[in-house]
DNA sequence: CGATCTGTTCATTTTTTTCTGGACAGAATG
DNA sequence: CATTCTGTCCAGAAAAAAATGAACAGATCG
């Protein structure tokens, strides 16, 4: 599953590791950056979003200095579209925000390291909007059945009934879970 | 997002309801069926799972007798083999179960009203496994920080402190998170 | 201003995922 | 047994998702 990087060298972090001396094109990510970068990338898809933002997360997680765009798309090897796109994902969410670089006027980004607004943003941008339209499915599944009055009519309440449970369960569950994730 | 089927009718379920006496080839799902098959397949999708599963699901929620694999296919309009498949993935994690019907060698399903087994399933089955992996990550991550005596080290440690402690935090919420789905 | 530099958008291409339908294996039937 | 019936598996087709790169819009600079 995960992609797998080449592992390589010199990065901001680890440009004291080992240098390779390739007689080829610098190679670009340390293995401290391919982890962290399989890491969130494995992260990401189990949010459902795409891999190239796990990879720019990744990367400006164990990046010591803020990155421009560029960079970016240079040490990841991704086009300036996924780029732009991902960091304008993880920015909408809160993950990642940039600072101002003297002398420099590219928007330079740094991982947000509290991922809890992340988790926040997430849930109620991703998640809540499931369960609204959930229930609103709910309430029109209940106005069918009223109109028909067969004999198993009252199965069919009775599984309405239990999915509404459910909801509720779910409901119930996310605010819990947003006071442990920020705790 | 949500798929949209022919609003029809003549199911078991719903019999009474007006026929519509079709001139074409018979309809094949009702308002309600239609309604859970949606919920079904946003709730199954954001798990992740193909959309096919979904339907199976939701239209073994509202049936209110077992229905053999042929069956579904039929009223689905789904091939064989995603029928198959994706029962064969609804049974292993406990979200449908075959039950006996005389006189009939074919398997009949219905769904599992409980869901707690599946919601455990599924945690064991994909989330734990990710949580796992994400563990001997850190592990490698830190094995890997350990060479580099870089001032940036320090940085790197905090970092990788932070997302152990995510990671834990995860780690405690699954056990939590069961209970209160099974309660 | 005109030239350059940054970043966004979006039609197209590429990759990944899902679905399909037929070959197949095993079980029940007669 | 040979035949039929059920369901699984899997190679190829189709659909969906993601990535690319070029056109573009809005700064900023000289």
């Amino acid at each position: 599953m995960p992609a797998d990087y080449a592992p390589a060298a010199h990065t901001d972090l680890d440009s004291l590791e080992q240098a390779p001396a390739s007689t080829e094109a610098a190679p670009l990510l340390s293995e401290l950056e391919v982890e962290a970068i399989d890491l969130f990338i494995s992260l990401i898809r189990l949010l459902g979003m795409p891999k190239s933002v796990g990879e720019l997360y990744g990367l400006l997680f164990v990046s010591p200095v803020a990155m421009p765009m560029e960079a970016l798309m240079d040490r990841l090897k991704m086009s300036k579209g996924s780029a732009s796109q991902g960091l304008k994902l993880l920015r909408s969410f809160g993950a990642v925000k940039t600072v101002y670089v003297a002398g420099d006027r590219r928007d330079h980004y740094i991982a947000e390291m509290d991922l809890s607004h992340f988790a926040t943003n997430f849930i109620k941008g991703e998640v809540q909007p499931h369960l609204d339209n959930g229930l609103r499915r709910l309430d029109r599944m209940e106005k069918l059945l009223s109109k028909f009055p067969s004999e198993n009519r009252e199965i069919a309440e009775n599984r309405l009934a239990r999915l509404r449970h459910w909801h509720e369960k779910g409901q119930a569950m996310l605010p819990w879970l947003l006071k442990f994730l920020v705790s």
